[in-house]
Parts: C-alpha cells; sequence; structure tokens
DNA sequence: CGCGTTTGACCGGCGC
DNA sequence: GCGCCGGTCAAACGCG
C-alpha cells in the first residue's frame, strides 16, 4: 500500500546486477531496498542538551509502527516522511543492542521532495536533492563515483579536521556493502560474544574509529551518501524535530559519514 | 480540529 | 509445510 503507491518512479528496487551482486552475500533477505545505516553514538548528555543530543533531519518523520526485535532488548521504530504526502522515506531507529547509547538508524528509500525548510541562509551549498536521481544515481554512485574508499577517505579527513560539535555523538554512516567478509567477521564474534563486542564497541566509539556496531547491524546493502544529509533521530528520546538550525549547521558542516571498512 | 503516536493485528518472506 | 520474525496497516488515543 505504501510503498508502491508513492511515487517513485522506481521505489525500491530493481536491483540491477551491480546492487544485486553486492547483496548476493547477504542473500537478498527481503526486499533488497537501498538502505543507509546510520549509526549515532548518543552521550548522556541527551537527557539535558537534548536538542544537542539528538540532531534531527530536516524533514518530518510519522511513526507508524515499532516492533521488538528478537535479541535486542530495544525496540526498532519505523519512521516515514511526512513532510510529502507521496513520499516514501523511511527510516528505522533502533538501540545498539551492545550500547544503549548507540542508536542505528537505518534510512530506506529517499525523499520525492525538497527539503522543507528551506535552508538556513548559511549553507546550502550542496544540498544533493534526493530526488528521482537516488536509484539510478544510485546505481552508478554506488559503482563509479561514490565509492565507499574515496567518500571515506575525505570524510575522515574531515573528521580529523574538525571534530567539534558534534563530539557527543558520532555520525557513522555507512554505505552498505555486503560483499565484504568484514561483516561476516564481524557478525560471528557478535553473536558469539556479545559482552566483548561491547568492549570493542565502546572503545572503538571513544576512539573514533570505525564502529562495528554498524557491522553488527548486518544489513544494508546499497548505499547513498546522499542521504546522509538528513540524519538520525530516536525513538524514545522526547524530543522533537525542531532544531533544524542546529542539525544543518552540523550536516553543512560536515557529516561524518564514517564509513565502512 | 489536525497531526502524530501508540498498539494490536495482519501479511509476506525466510529458514527449518 | 510450518513456524518465526520483520515490516506495515489501521483504529484509537493524546496533544498542540
Amino acid at each position: 500500500m505504501d510503498t508502491d503507491a508513492n511515487a517513485s518512479p522506481q521505489p525500491e528496487s530493481e536491483p540491477s546486477s551491480e546492487l544485486k551482486s553486492s547483496e548476493t552475500q547477504t542473500s537478498k533477505k527481503r526486499k533488497m531496498v537501498e538502505k543507509t545505516v546510520v549509526a549515532v553514538r548518543i552521550g548522556e548528555n541527551v537527557g539535558k542538551l537534548k536538542n544537542e543530543g539528538l540532531p534531527s533531519d530536516f524533514w518530518s518523520w510519522r511513526k507508524y509502527g515499532q516492533k521488538p526485535i528478537k535479541g535486542s532488548p530495544y525496540p526498532r521504530g519505523y519512521y516515514k516522511c511526512s513532510t510529502s504526502k507521496g513520499c516514501s522515506a523511511k527510516k528505522q531507529v533502533e538501540r545498539c543492542r551492545t550500547d544503549a547509547s548507540t542508536l542505528i538508524i537505518t534510512y530506506t528509500s529517499a525523499h520525492n521532495h525538497p527539503c522543507p525548510t528551506t535552508t538556513t541562509t548559511t549553507n546550502s551549498p550542496q544540498q544533493p536533492k534526493e530526488s528521482e536521481s537516488e536509484t539510478t544515481q544510485d546505481l552508478s554512485a554506488t559503482s563509479k563515483e561514490e565509492d565507499p574508499e574515496h567518500i571515506e577517505e575525505e570524510q575522515r579527513d574531515n573528521n580529523n579536521n574538525k571534530p567539534s560539535d558534534e563530539e557527543k555523538f558520532l555520525y557513522l554512516q555507512s554505505p552498505i556493502r555486503c560483499s565484504q567478509d568484514i561483516e561476516m567477521e564481524q557478525e560471528d564474534p557478535f553473536k558469539l560474544n556479545t559482552e566483548k563486542s561491547h568492549e570493542r564497541i565502546d572503545l572503538l566509539l571513544e576512539e573514533e574509529e570505525e564502529p562495528l556496531c554498524y557491522a553488527q547491524v548486518k544489513n544494508l546493502s546499497a548505499s547513498k551518501n546522499e542521504e546522509l544529509d538528513f540524519f538520525d533521530e530516536l525513538e524514545e528520546l522526547p524530543m522533537s524535530s525542531s532544531f533544524l538550525p542546529f542539525t544543518r549547521s552540523i550536516f553543512s558542516d560536515e557529516r561524518i559519514p564514517v564509513a565502512p571498512f
């Protein structure tokens, strides 16, 4: 009902060979949808600085479901973009099972409309309009322009250069690739010993390294940094998405898609 | 009154 | 073929 109805030129899939090939590893679990996984580290300050603790995106999201996930003590929340009626953008928010202070946000699909909050003046440098280009670009981008490695370097560089405002949380974005043995590697230990993973994750997070956490989220499929612009949100934390300016500056300043491995 | 959240039920895919 | 699990829908409720 929802997915198809939207206008999307081609909703989610159309797994082209490229995409598919990478998916192969994960085995087309469910439908192969382009997903962007973002791990967000939230500090304790979230409690007081809720705004800063949870950057929200420019779009408004409507929660349409929540389910307990097997193996995870925390439920997963399902959100849809309510900014535009026909927008098929969705996101899932859950907490890292090994680290409650880490949120795993999974973005699915993309927005069919421009950002509602017309930029604030300060920025607007490159707001990759995530519109029709997504799927199309996604495919091509994944293989050529948006080469994860390339991006990784760039993003990391940025990260190193200015770890400032958002030290409170780390944004870990990951263009998901399934063909990496890393995933499997991580996955194993993950199930074997959660506690261990927890320690490692914590360490990594503090060191601003790449998050195993993310790896644990063994989902993933495609990648698209365009979606980087809008970020995370939280599920149970009391907050509204009204501090766009804040978010915006952050994003425009730097997104830290830590990439992958 | 409108919008968003909450909650239970339903559906479909996947693994066994 | 059956059961499990994730994902989505729809009705009800609450808040602004």
